[in-house]
DNA sequence: ATTTCCAATCGTAAATTTACGATTAACGAT
DNA sequence: ATCGTTAATCGTAAATTTACGATTGGAAAT
């Protein structure tokens, strides 16, 4: 087996740590999740009000914020509510706990 | 939102946090540093034996863990010596811990 | 002065990220 | 059936990230 990037076995808790972490690597997507633990919840919208930012480009945070699995969208017609995705995001926390001792 | 201090300052601490979960955004720092803090301090010899990555793609990853302020460097001829930066660790710590509550 | 060792830096290519405008899809209301 | 509203997706360009081998730099030893 040869030596190469994907061969390399990290521990998983290492993965998932770098996982939530490039997430929350975007000053936007922090100050997303700060909002959503504010508001508990809110649509897309609100935060193209918010952040001067194209709406696709907010779409495209939120939605690597949905695929970390820090967030979760509830279809509520014709919008979409956002909220923090509790179970993941306590994981979330212990992981950077544990990390940091 | 009104146009207070309290938010610049919580602007510059969403910037600092993404900073900070940047440079935690990849597996291997993640190990690195989780080395660093049971070894206390390393070499970056002992990181290319550990790492099946090229020597010169360790060093990418020391610096911007070190452009972070996560760690730090002793010289330490003809080595250098890595540690956790304290300071800037402990302030990592606190913006995570406060980011989860 | 030359050699040796360690690690940073350079040059690079491939992949990914970030941003935008334009388009599409889904659904309710008219 | 058509129209509005909302948000995802597409297509894209520019910037950044990640990886590598090759080269360079600095200090100690020969």
């Amino acid at each position: 087996m040869e030596k190469t990037t994907e061969n390399i076995i990290f521990k998983d808790d290492s993965k998932q740590l770098a996982r939530f972490a490039k997430a929350l690597g975007h000053p936007t997507r922090i100050a997303i999740l700060k909002h959503l633990e504010n508001q508990s919840c809110c649509f897309t919208g609100d935060l193209v009000d918010i952040f001067p930012l194209a709406q696709s480009t907010i779409s495209q945070h939120l939605k690597e914020l949905k695929n970390a699995g820090l967030i979760q969208g509830e279809v509520n017609p014709p919008k979409i509510k956002y909220c923090i995705n509790k179970e993941n995001w306590k994981i979330a926390k212990e992981l950077f706990q544990g990390f940091f001792e």
